[in-house]
DNA sequence: CGGAGCCTTGAGAGCTGTCAATCCGGGTGG
DNA sequence: CCACCCGGATTGACAGCTCTCAAGGCTCCG
């Protein structure tokens, strides 16, 4: 970590946005009140003053899965810069402090970056995003559950999942063993929610992709 | 995904570099070859042409454990930009070829960026090291070598961990239930490889902290 | 034809999740 | 000042699920 903080002093990004940019707009929260939802279109980013914010998803059962945990002085949904909406719910998880950036204030701060800089900050976004997403699968306990929740994440439009690489690679990514991914996916197939069209080619019955 | 490519268009990060920068010096590497290990200084960032190569981590135990898994087209090792080493393994899971770029020639390209641009940077740089820790963690079955390994990676220098907040949400964290966190705990107190200073105070013996 | 690697299924044990109960400290209201 | 409540921390008992070990079929390739 010493070396990452190095190259810009010992000033963190939290710091740098509320040093430079003005018109932080602080939104005091309750224990459990919600500061956006999944699916709103994101507006803004976030420092978190005080207390603790949780990145939570909802799954179709209706469990909740965390993501995330931002601290006191962290920032919160950087990765929104890159996306239309918020791909997870914020939730105090005590009394807690926030101060709002709007986007646009923040990309007009950023100026107009060299298009290679684009390139590597919305890679590092996506990366984030993925592994967000894995986490979130860890998070589900039931070899079932994650594995459909894996094929609805990876899912195209029209339901179709098609790997390309060896199933044991995917049972291992999803922190399976490749026997008890093999047998989800039969137990699933059974119940009729996926259809195997080929060993590596899945098709989602019922349900699309999920975002 | 479809609006974080909007802003540069269709190029990836790997595309950019390979149509920006010349000198990628190509390798090739043979199945189960390491391209890098844990701890090299960091040199290089590449992109993998063909193949897969996959991201390892070594625990104490000698089990070898996945963090990430580049397929072709990919960029491999960008966080390595903002570190002085690697913080893995990588190793070519099938035959493959990558395209070396050194660190310095990229620094050159992105030009001299405003330290917001680059506070960003190191913010999304440090967040994915973080997530891939954790998925790291995640991929340790058993419980107690899981919370240890978990304690090796939060320990300071003299090894001591302190958690700011209620040990629930850190076994949530570690993807296990409070029950069994605070069953690992003792156990691992009883066998002589921690010592509860405090309810959330924890002197991690034989060895400091772990990178 | 033989081997290597992936896919698949079976049987059993171990570990963790679940449910339940207790203790403890802090905050609140009477 | 005390009774009460609430949430975290802790421990016990048990069931269930996944891991482990093992074996067989399959395809691809030499």
């Amino acid at each position: 970590m010493a070396q990452i903080e190095s190259r810009v002093g010992p000033m963190s990004l939290a710091e740098w946005i509320e040093s430079t940019l003005v018109g932080g707009h602080p939104q005091r929260l309750e224990t459990n009140q919600y500061l956006f939802f999944q699916g709103d279109t994101a507006q803004a980013v976030y420092i978190v003053i005080s207390g603790r914010v949780r990145l939570l998803r909802h799954l179709s059962s209706g469990v909740e899965v965390s993501v995330h945990t931002a601290l006191a002085g962290e920032t919160l949904a950087e990765a929104a810069l890159f996306s239309e909406v918020y791909h997870c719910d914020a939730v105090a998880a005590e009394n807690s402090v926030v101060l709002a950036y709007s986007k646009t204030a923040l990309w007009d701060a950023l100026g107009n970056p060299p298009s290679l800089i684009l390139a590597l900050l919305e890679n590092f976004a996506s990366q984030i995003h993925t592994l967000r997403s894995q986490i979130e699968l860890r998070n589900i306990r039931s070899a079932n559950e994650r594995v459909l929740r894996m094929l609805q994440l990876k899912a195209r439009n029209d339901g179709v999942v098609a790997f390309d690489r060896p199933l044991k690679d995917i049972a291992q990514e999803l922190g399976l063993t490749h026997e008890a991914f093999y047998r989800s996916l039969t137990a699933l197939a059974a119940d009729g929610k996926i259809m195997r069209l080929d060993e590596r080619v899945i098709h989602l019955v019922g349900r699309g992709a999920v975002y």
